[in-house]
DNA sequence: TGTACATCAGTGAACGCGCGTTCACTGATGTAC
DNA sequence: TGTACATCAGTGAACGCGCGTTCACTGATGTAC
């Protein structure tokens, strides 16, 4: 709990840093890829204060999910919001920052959704929930880009969003940043032809 | 070695037995979800005997991901082949048979690349180097099937009908249906039409 | 066809290691007076 | 403001377990004569 200032408390602060450093954890080795200890580690501390914490691992792999997706999502809406604000349609300024060159090596800080709804369908019921939330999130996310004659593509475009950038990531390299930049052209020519034509 | 008859000798038969398990249980459960001892008992043996067939764990992996590959992509032509046979389009064939409802639950025969994609960033070089090959292949795949007027698409595509797969996966049951019978709709109108137009 | 022997695929115990988890303890924090 | 004490966040050693890997051995296979 907050003190009565309602500024956090030391251990809440210590929480925050070690869900903070598992949202990038997770991104970057995957849910079986990293230990407690190196979570802890990382964060500054000894794997023997974990459990005062987290009630297991798994509880923190669903904390560390949504917080993936927080911040995942803010650096994406920031991005957008600017890109608006000098002039490009919403839909564009959200495709060329999903689908940037920056995010290819930033698997840690990128989309969360991306880095790893493959692997959720193998883990617990606590995380594959979580999961699921994770991918209606997105899904929204991109309807709310999307111009409005073309909101019922979201799912779609969430897919190929998702798909492009892991194969991307996958092949690396200037194969990669070849593999984005055609989805990107492809993802604009279709959608925002078609909302004016329709 | 074979034998004098050209017959696959027993360990050779084992070897591949221990191979197509392996190229399941990899899809099934991601690379660091299945140990050495789970595929040797799957297959009928002991651990100790792992080491005469593969140098190391990892390249069993890699043996797994073109078998998996093969496996995959096997079961996907004969599928539209016979429905060509029927008289359906190859794009519409490729199409629903990538994305039908029976992919949903059979991540362990499915396609490798939708399975596994997002995880070989985080593997060892020489399964990495087998990652981007699978990709290729895939992707190669897709343009054999995609209308001719529309095959600079194939990686578009491709990053649709992967990135689907594996959201419909990840929502599961009603909601995954209903995800991939979106995408399948809405593939066959943007690429089946763009080759008729142009 | 039958016997003797060399080959070799597969067994199972053992190894060192790192994992998730537990717990008795320490030392800093912050309240009470 | 200063001291005494209770609270509690974080420490570090220890646990049982399963992992990848090694290796001496076994028993079946198949060739030689």
């Amino acid at each position: 709990m907050s003190n009565r200032l309602n500024r956090p408390s030391r251990k809440e602060q210590t929480h925050e840093r070690i869900v903070g450093v598992a949202a990038r954890a997770i991104r970057r080795a995957g849910f079986n890829g990293v230990g407690v200890a190196d979570i802890m580690k990382e964060a500054g501390l000894t794997h023997g204060g974990f459990y005062a914490h987290f009630e297991s691992r798994e509880a923190l792999l669903v904390e560390a999910l949504q917080r993936a997706s927080r911040d995942g999502g803010a650096a994406l809406a920031e991005h957008v919001v600017a890109r608006e604000a000098a002039g490009e349609s919403r839909f564009k300024a959200f495709v060329d920052a999903y689908l940037g060159d920056a995010q290819l090596d930033d698997i840690e800080g990128g989309c969360v959704v991306a880095a790893l709804c493959a692997d959720t369908p193998r883990q617990s019921e606590a995380v594959r929930a979580e999961g699921q939330r994770r991918v209606l999130a997105i899904v929204n996310a991109v309807r709310a880009a999307l111009p409005s004659g073309a909101a019922g593509a979201a799912e779609v475009v969430t897919a190929t969003l998702v798909g492009a950038i892991q194969l991307a990531r996958a092949l690396g390299g200037d194969a990669g940043r070849a593999l984005l930049a055609r989805t990107r052209g492809q993802l604009l020519e279709t959608y925002e032809a078609s909302s004016h034509s329709g």
